[in-house]
DNA sequence: ATGCCATCCAATGGATGA
């Protein structure tokens, strides 16, 4: 089972783009985020069409997650539980049905949080925390897990390509950092460092400056592993080529590979 | 130092993003 993140950057916009891809890839998941999109404007027929069975859970113009699955799909659950106020809609969950045993899945948009220190700053931090509870309550099912999504970290300097220009963003501040690694304490693992190490691999590059042509991109589209789900890890990759593509997302496609 | 570009909604500009 290959399970794919990919943050599109709005659905309207990645339609071509992404109806060309997925043929490409053949994902088995695909956990999409910032679909940007109401889940009654998502084009579900079409991506029906191509085999694919889809769950969104949208909001008016940003945000926004999804699942594409050619596998079936059980107990779909959307919102990430600890906040009854929070209408932002960044997580969504299922029971992925694999030929050889069944996989939970979270995907995940993690919130952005700039400016740092302020407001959004500590939504993202309040958000990281409600996200802990809830990754330690899919430990405890003891099934195989897997969180992934745009988490909107820089997990450590050698994420970034110029690590000193990220110093007081919310991506790379040390509350993010130390609230990703106690996530990971949990037991988690993060599956692209399970199978690569060294630096030089991103997830996502700006559209300004030139970025993508200068390289100066950073690593933060994760996909983390519970105990279980790490011990079926097969390989990883990130889709970098796709960037260079005609109207691509800022961000690409990461994926890890199940033995499920 | 800087939203330099892209997307969405709505309206010929504003909000948001990382």
């Amino acid at each position: 089972m290959r399970i794919y993140t990919f943050n599109i950057n709005g659905i309207k916009a990645r339609f071509e783009a992404l109806t060309r891809w997925l043929p490409e890839a053949l994902p088995d998941v695909v956990l999409l985020q910032e679909i940007k999109s109401v889940d009654s404007g998502f084009p579900r027929a079409h991506f029906e069409d191509m085999g694919y069975r889809v769950e969104t859970h949208g909001q008016k113009g940003f945000n926004g997650v999804g699942i594409l699955s050619r596998l079936p799909l059980e107990d779909v659950a959307r919102g990430l539980p600890g906040d009854e106020t929070d209408e932002q809609a960044r997580w969504i969950e299922a029971t992925v049905i694999g030929a050889a045993r069944a996989v939970r899945v979270a995907g995940l948009y993690l919130p952005n949080g700039n400016p740092a220190p302020g407001p959004k700053f500590d939504y993202k931090l309040a958000w990281m925390e409600r996200m802990h509870a809830r990754a330690a309550a899919l430990l405890t099912s003891e099934e195989p897990v897997v969180m992934a999504g745009d988490y909107n970290v820089i997990p450590q300097p050698e994420d970034a390509a110029k690590p000193e220009a990220w110093v007081d963003d919310a991506l790379f501040r040390p509350e993010s950092r130390a609230a990703f690694r106690r996530i990971l304490a949990l037991g988690y693992y993060d599956a692209f460092r399970l199978k690569v190490q060294g630096p030089g691999h991103y997830s996502f590059w700006d559209y300004q400056a030139g970025a993508w042509d200068r390289n100066n991109g950073i690593r933060i589209d994760h996909l983390l592993l519970s105990p279980q789900a790490a011990d079926l890890l097969e390989d990883v990759g990130i889709d970098k080529a796709e960037r260079g593509r005609d109207k691509p997302s800022d961000h690409v496609p990461v994926w890890a590979q199940l033995l499920a």
